[in-house]
DNA sequence: CGTCTCAAAAATCATACTATAAACTTGACC
DNA sequence: GGTCAAGTTTATAGTATGATTTTTGAGACG
């Protein structure tokens, strides 16, 4: 099962309880991800003294090559280290996501997660309500159970919501699939920290999403469950919006009144 | 544009004129994507001198770290490297497609990346008609021109059809779905590569499913693009399977001809 | 216009030392 | 005598540093 903790953990706060590469390379991934080191900028290939942090040569190469992993840079002999183009980035890997929703996220960024999750939840759905063993089945109902028998908006409602969204995907029964996990878990993590007014309305709204696709489910009637998704991520994506905008004019008060 | 060679470029082959480093990560790979060293297994931290190539420490641990970086490997400290179990891949990665494609591949992870497609091209093309921009529109249309234009099965129609794909991806408008280039990309290249019968009457018709996708998107229809899009898909796969049943069974009459 | 040389930067090598956490030992306590 | 907690060991990953080799762009040169 997959734990909250290790997509709540905040990057990038030089935590003395870290490993040195952890820290290295967060710090230069943020960087890139956040726009201070845009696309085609040198990335110094040794470690910078006055930064901070001051690694060896061996972890500041170790974390240049992690990240060439993840296709943020690109070495090339006698040219340097550069960063490459956004479009090299692999945005569904869990790092990258983390990295991207550490900083300041634009909407449209939201946005396109969403369209995504809206594209990939349905047909997991529907394939699952086909495909689904009965002992999945009563896994994805105790994650049902989780998100009713809980105060709305704990942490025990959050990893009950994070498990059956992720079982689901499980039950679809393809690894491919599968891979998709993470963005739909960064994605929906992400929107529930942000729900700040915690509208007990909102909730019961959801709830009730998450009722009719599980019937679905267990009735197997594949389309009623890609239907019911459907209305469940998109009215996800309804709150999301309605906190971040929220947030964001809170967040554009505080800036002005300097 | 997406060359095709970096996809072609079969690992493994220890060639000398590879960089060390990739030597050593695909050797690795490739041995975990096939299975030869399972979940859970401990992977050597430092450069077996048996095996071939001797690379030093650093490039082994570079190598591992990239590997990490991938979600192939975990290291724990006291415990040793050890593969990570099969779920955490990612097996959306260019590189992870790459060294599994190059192995043995069988049926079901042939479906399950068609599957995936399915899910996202027709969507992508839904997206695509809509917010289109002319000068995308124009590109699409030369890499259509080029698939009419040029003699089946050749290399200029690969690269043509590998565009299409790629472009009506990119003009979909969505940083999250043009992630997913690679999986699409190297599913329909290793797709194309099985072709073995190179059958006229099947390529006319691939041709056809793109020229009306196509004009979908022109028209600016986006559920009649979703729906074009969706039989490309399925004629796909239905092509690709059985290309995939003949090349198995010539090559189990060739293993129990001995 | 080609080719040659030079040097910048990555890639590779070799060999140290340090920190961590899992397993083991000890010993007090019930 | 058995159980559990606190310390000790130690294998393994992590970190550090200095040197050498290879690649390749760019400018000099014929």
């Amino acid at each position: 099962m997959l734990k909250a903790s290790a997509h709540f953990a905040a990057p990038g706060q030089a935590n003395q309880s870290e490993s040195l590469f952890k820290q290295v390379t967060d710090k230069i991934a943020i960087s890139i991800l956040s726009g201070d080191l845009e696309a085609g900028a040198l990335v110094p290939t040794e470690p910078d003294p006055g930064s901070g942090i001051a690694p060896s040569r061996s972890v500041h190469r170790e974390a240049l090559k992690y990240l060439s992993a993840k296709g943020l840079i690109e070495a090339k002999q006698r040219s340097g280290t550069r960063v490459s183009p956004r479009s090299a980035w692999n945005l569904l890997d869990p790092d990258i996501l983390r990295w991207a929703l550490a900083g300041r996220i634009d909407e449209s960024f939201v946005k396109n997660l969403f369209e995504l999750r809206l594209f990939i939840e349905p047909n997991a759905a529907r394939l699952a309500a086909v495909r689904r063993t009965p002992a999945q089945l009563l896994q994805i109902r105790r994650a049902l159970t989780g998100m009713e028998s809980n105060k709305p908006y704990t942490d025990a409602i959050i990893q009950a919501d994070l498990d059956y969204h992720s079982l689901i995907l499980d039950a679809a029964g393809n690894p491919a699939l599968t891979c998709l996990k993470s963005v739909i878990i960064s994605t929906l993590l992400w929107s529930m920290r942000l729900q700040i007014d915690k509208d007990p309305a909102l909730f019961s709204i959801a709830l009730a999403d998450h009722r009719r696709v599980y019937r679905a489910i267990e009735e197997q009637n594949g389309d009623q469950a890609a239907a019911f998704m459907t209305s469940l991520v998109n009215d996800g994506l309804h709150d999301t919006l309605t906190s971040f905008r929220t947030a964001a004019i809170a967040l554009t008060q505080c800036t002005t009144d300097k």
